[in-house]
DNA sequence: TTCATACTTTGGTTAGCATCGAACTATGAA
DNA sequence: TTCATAGTTCGATGCTAACCAAAGTATGAA
């Protein structure tokens, strides 16, 4: 009866139309100002503010104030992952007639996950590096090895930084869409950071996925086979 | 927006207090009669029947008549794993006042999930079967190796059968409690019915915990460290 | 200071839905 | 058949919460 409780409280706050297109777009990972969501969400400023504030009461969200405006992001990875997983379940069962139309194919190959790449190529990435050692599975724990540590520094990303922070390095995240394991963690972060940086990817506005550029193509395929 | 929707759709669905119970409840892994689930969420009859047409419509409880019973279940793994994520969610953000009592840290240490042993227990031993070999964790996968398939069938499961079904045999099941991964799958479920065939266990009615018998403690370790 | 923008608070309306009692259906037992 | 148990359907009630408009607060710009 506690269990249910509990478990009615954090749902209920993801089970109201506005509030889960709000959460929806905060799982782009980049944080939103309170007129966005309402935007998002459909609803008027008044509206959306009172959801905002009870999602942050109830511990979903995170709000940083930035002169006039409030901006609004995920609690964490680990609201991010229950989100996933809810998606996972709608995504099972609701396709009972539609079938996968072009947008959830982009979705289907490469998307932003909360703040790592997701996906067919995010999936493909984390198999690429167990596969030369660059990171260590053990059971559910992902671990950098010393290889990766010197292959990753070399790639642009300032690990030690990384190391130095409580956010563990790397985590794990299961893919709805393809039910395999992708690169989370301040190093699956950091690569997604760079890839942008690099020009390999572009997000589309207003939406999760994520777009290769043909030369972004290439170097990212490079990039698997030689890692 | 289509995300939100879905998202809201399956969230809502667990985000009455009574719904919750009932879902809490079938947690257990066992099948519920819509009495039993009436009783566990405090409700009348008539009320638990409307939760249980609501649940099944939307796909997250499965049922089976028998007789003038109907047995309610929950209608996957999936829809476990997303329950406890949930869990996992409420119980980082609950804990601003109360300290763990003993019935939490009996589900800390062992507990089922759905079909299978969770906690501290199911993890050592999950642990223990990858460093012996019995099972092989690649990736996001974890495989049965053949060493595993002879000394499971020594163990008395019947593992021909297992793998001619369609439920894998062998997955990975994330622990809200301890978050780290413990053996789900037929061999995970057949494993937790062997150990209580053995009366190495017991399942504390009404609960999820599951509880050691003496015997049963001494002989689950030796199991793990002889594996 | 004055105006504009960003957001919150208040107040009042509305809609949905959780709830129960009572009546109805179906299965099993005597 | 008749009675009992298990469950659903119906109708009525009441509460919650989602919503918006309008007024209020706070920050930045002119």
């Amino acid at each position: 009866m506690k269990a249910g409780t509990d478990l009615a409280q954090i749902a209920s706050l993801v089970g109201d139309p506005a509030r889960a297109n709000m959460l929806a777009a905060l799982m782009g990972g980049t944080a939103l100002t309170a007129s966005e969501l309402a935007m998002e969400a459909g609803v008027t400023l008044p509206t959306a503010s009172a959801h905002l504030a009870r999602l942050s009461d109830g511990g979903l969200l995170r709000m940083t104030r930035q002169g006039r405006h409030r901006y609004y992001a995920l609690a964490g990875h680990q609201v991010a992952g229950m989100l996933e997983s809810i998606m996972g379940v709608a995504a099972e069962l609701g396709p009972r007639k539609v079938l996968p139309g072009p947008r959830d194919t982009a979705m289907r190959e490469a998307r932003i996950c909360y703040d790592h790449l997701a996906g067919e190529a995010g999936v493909a990435m984390f198999d690429a590096f167990a596969a030369r050692d660059l990171i260590a599975i053990e059971g559910d724990e992902v671990n950098l090895t010393t290889r990766g540590a010197i292959y990753f520094s070399g790639f642009g990303l300032d690990i030690e930084a990384m190391l130095e922070k409580r956010r563990p390095v790397c985590r794990s995240c299961l893919d709805w869409s393809v039910r395999r394991s992708h690169l989370a963690g301040s190093l699956g972060a950091g690569l997604l950071d760079r890839f942008i940086a690099l020009r390999w990817v572009r997000r589309e506005k207003d939406s999760r996925v994520i777009r290769f550029t043909p030369p972004g193509r290439t170097a990212f395929e490079k990039l698997l086979r030689e890692a």
